[in-house]
DNA sequence: TTGTATTTGTACGTATGTATG
DNA sequence: CCATACATACGTACAAATACA
């Protein structure tokens, strides 16, 4: 009854200063001038700085630092610890999700991420992908953050940022859980030769061949991690 | 050299209180104490009964208004717009994206939830499935909101909350663009016949079958919102 | 170790704008 | 037009935690 009154009209005409604030801070944070790590101005420097009060700037900040984005620190100061609201809670999300489900999301967005690089790649897309292939043969020790930097590239590719940013945030998590996995023992990706596949696949704009060859690697990855499950 | 002095020792002892208000009020929209729709308390009110002062409960509303959960209306009150800040943090990416980037993405989830589906459902699933597409046969109006709620039953005969979680926000803003663009024109999905064969594959646990009826469902909703842009 | 400055955290009070009846 | 209730904004003060000399 006392919602939709008039009319269900929006009235976003009047913006709070917090949320100005707000939104400037974010920006701040979007564009790189305040860095992941770097320490933040105090909060009496911001007031000045962008003319509020005290208050003002407190309420822009705790909502910063209550969705991840800053971290305030007693007697320190405040730092920047994200610089993507959306990655920040999908991340979030899967923190408290269990492995095997995390795993079944990736298989979903990197089977279609696959055809669609297939489909949608440039030669620009080409590059990139050689150059990341190359650092994967190149480093035997760092093979679980160059694997997963080719497979960024590979969503790169699809020219479809939903599923990119989607899947950049699934595969660290699945990432993180590799490396506690694996931690001494040599990932040596025995997934290496279908990576040269995947890329093969991707030139020739097969589809099917490259949503079969992802499959593939993501059950060597699956089955490395059931395995030292058990072991 | 600042961040790790002594040790790298998280210390979540202290616990702010405007922290422990926000995951209070948080709590009490998840459990549907306070369901979307309804006004909450004046934020007076809220001081007293969680003996704080009117600017640490402010800090929290205003978390949850900017992060969307929240919606403070002058002069009026502040009432519940959402229960799920996953849910929302999606949802606003999403909001900023084109419509052929969220179809994209729709397959990419909806192929593997129908695999999965397939491999995983319970006889009680089966059920569920059964009574949404009951629904969906016997009102024709409301054909777009009963084809969604089938479809969110589907995926929850995943058991995979990660994925299910994700299409159901996805699919919900498929289906408003859907009516934005089909408005008075019937809906009337010859995907009908579709939803009865993808039940069947998903009783006999054939999930090459349920895949490959999902891509023509899609297919039919895709096509009918590009003939809606054409025409 | 001690003390001091800096910074965040908490709290109260006050004034103003805005919607409702 | 007035009274009420609520949100918005500011100012101030002090407490607690940390950094640094």
């Amino acid at each position: 009854m006392k919602q939709s009154k008039t009319m269900e009209l929006k009235k976003p005409v009047r913006v709070s200063l917090a949320r100005q604030v707000l939104t400037a801070m974010e920006s701040m944070i979007r564009s790189g001038k305040w860095k992941v790590g770097d320490r933040i101005p105090a909060e009496a420097e911001l007031a000045r700085a962008f003319s509020v009060s005290h208050n003002t700037i407190r309420e822009a900040l705790q909502s910063l630092i209550h969705m991840g984005m800053l971290e305030a620190r007693p007697g320190d100061g405040t730092y920047v610890m994200a610089s993507d609201r959306f990655a920040v809670a999908v991340s979030n999300r899967l923190k408290e999700s269990e492995l095997p489900q995390i795993l079944e999301a990736r298989l979903a967005l990197e089977k279609e991420i696959a055809r669609l690089a297939a489909v949608k790649r440039t030669d620009e897309d080409l590059k990139e992908l050689e150059n990341a292939l190359k650092d994967c043969h190149g480093r035997v020790r760092q093979g679980i953050e160059d694997d997963m930097l080719f497979h960024a590239a590979v969503a790169r590719a699809t020219h479809n940022p939903v599923l990119s940013e989607l899947y950049n945030v699934v595969i660290r998590h699945v990432q993180e859980n590799l490396e506690k996995l694996l931690q001494e023992k040599q990932y040596d990706s025995g997934a290496m030769k279908l990576h040269d596949d995947l890329l093969a696949a991707i030139r020739k704009q097969e589809a099917d061949e490259a949503e079969n060859i992802i499959v593939k690697i993501v059950e060597f990855d699956t089955v490395s991690i059931g395995g030292a499950f058990i072991s």
